[in-house]
DNA sequence: TTAATGTATGAAGCTATATTCATATGTTCA
DNA sequence: TGAACATATGAATATAGCTTCATACATTAA
């Protein structure tokens, strides 16, 4: 075996597939200048499709797609309203972990 | 010009293409699951690329390769010890960053 | 110096993903 | 009902990125 996930007193070992993944998967989801210029645009309230679009300078199709990532991860919540869609940031973790970023970013 | 990165006192503007790149640059290189083991790894102490390898199972150059862009990155720093190269986290905002995605992970 | 060890790196192949285009679905208004 | 609007989605193309392999570089030991 490769890998060693036991936790058998020695020390703490490295994370598991599943762990590492998921973490992997919440990263990613902010890994890329589009979805932090979406979720940058969600941090000062609820906003939808075609307002994000204008807001960012892309497409609608391109960020309906992206949104789909970022809902069925969980980073953010659609609520529709008449024909709107609108999405706000759905964790306040995720939030937390935009800022942190942002600190790193900003501070260096 | 499709973005508006102005601060004329409307209301916080989208990030600019530079932040959010930096922004994006950073969590993208935390998220891959071989990255996030790696780190992980050394949220336990500095090790040198045969550790690491040895406790991802990875291959040593798997290893090297993503040290090498954590390390261009300012993630992790090396240090050279005889034939060996020992890598650190370098700055006490990933720690952060990585831990409240644990969280976001284990807590959900 | 030669051999062995530890790490770094370029190239190649493969997979993953982002954007666009076309189209579908659903909603409001006339 | 039909037309315009708002969003979603599948397919396709293009680009980026990960892992492996081969090899180079650096350090230590003999």
């Amino acid at each position: 075996m490769a890998e060693r996930n036991n936790n058998e007193g020695e020390e703490l070992a490295v994370l598991d597939e599943e762990q590492a993944s998921h973490m992997a998967e919440l990263f990613q989801a902010l890994g890329e200048a589009s979805r932090i210029k979406i979720i940058s645009a969600l941090t000062s309230g609820p906003k939808n499709v075609g307002a994000l679009a204008a807001e960012t300078g892309f497409s609608e199709s391109s960020v309906s797609h992206h949104l789909r990532g970022l809902r069925l991860l969980r980073l953010v919540r659609a609520e529709k309203q008449g024909r709107r869609v609108f999405y706000r940031i759905d964790d306040h973790h995720v939030l937390e972990i935009f800022r942190c970023g942002l600190d790193h970013v900003t501070h260096s």
